[in-house]
DNA sequence: ACCACTATTATTAGAGG
DNA sequence: GCCTCTAATAATAGTGG
């Protein structure tokens, strides 16, 4: 029952060699930043979204009033924007669409998808890959989309274990902090 | 120059009601958890992106290294996973959809744009990039399909490095911190 | 892995410029 | 709006269980 604690050292600010200090460092600052991100959004009401990676390579995230809606609007906006002001005062609409990056029109490309998918989702009510290939009405959107989950599917399976359990899972009440249990850093 | 000051109060947890002092709080509680994520960046060596949004809807943002790669990277793994849970018990989806043709690709893309441009229409009215859309739709089919190559290889790639560390990239800057000038909360 | 403790540092509320 | 200052609170590194 020795109580002799030294307290807190000054941080030095250099990337952490020891891999046990480094993980319990990570869990315990990961905190911290969800906590402040919390209080920024009671504080002052505004809408938050935190994707952390550890150097693992697992995603914690922290979002309010979720992450999802929260980076959604971060996206839209930033791809209006994005486009809106490349095309200000260059009537050479073509130039600019063969000069765009190719991870800008990633980010687009990922962007329209997954607001289809949500509008469809809204509209509908259901996402049709929960159905039957063969039961697909809209064969061409489908066939597109479905060959895009193929491919993500194919993630999933090469990437083992770091998936179902890291996200997506439960959303708690008060802030939907949600994380998955800290397995590691490595 | 009266140096009596009261020090810090004990905050109070509720959503501050003065707007001068929302919106200095504001400000620099949202340093403070980019400082605290530029922390925990430098020393744990993770990746980290946040999205605030002001209750005036300004949009700051932090990223390390970028915010952009952090996010694309989230909504990759996010979106296989929902789909992973989503196609639990249901079989695989045939591997011919991974070889589907470049021309039927693209019209797929092209119906993806219109059904969005539809649906985004309908839902919120006109954008801003509806019109330079319309008046070039062979440039941008053209764009959109190298793009989708290009993200179908980006995919794989990535997906192959995440078994390997994820380590090896290097984190230089201090912050790479980009973020709008502060206008206002309000 | 997580929790508790605590000395020490870090953050920040409030005020003034 | 931003910067400085400072007292007071909050976060956390290191340790032990």
């Amino acid at each position: 029952m020795e109580k002799k604690t030294q307290g807190r050292k000054k941080i030095d600010m250099e990337k952490i060699k020891r891999r046990d200090y480094l993980q319990v460092t990570f869990s315990k600052r990961r905190n911290g930043l969800f906590k402040k991100a919390s209080e920024l959004c009671t504080m002052c009401g505004a809408k938050t979204a935190i994707v952390v990676y550890s150097p693992a390579g697992k995603a914690f995230s922290f979002g309010h009033p979720c992450v999802e809606s929260t980076l959604d609007k971060f996206l839209a906006t930033a791809s209006l924007i994005e486009i809106g002001e490349s095309s200000l005062g260059v009537p050479s609409f073509p130039d600019y669409h063969w000069n765009i990056g190719i991870n800008k029109l990633n980010r687009h490309i990922n962007e329209l998808v997954n607001q289809l998918e949500a509008e469809k989702k809204y509209r509908e009510g259901q996402f049709l890959w929960n159905k039957p290939i063969e039961n697909l009405k809209f064969h061409e959107l489908e066939q597109l989309r479905v060959s895009m989950e193929e491919l993500k599917i194919k993630m999933v399976n090469r990437t083992e274990g770091l998936k179902r359990a890291s996200m997506l899972s439960s959303y708690i009440d008060i802030n939907q902090v949600r994380r998955t249990e800290d397995k590691g850093v490595q």
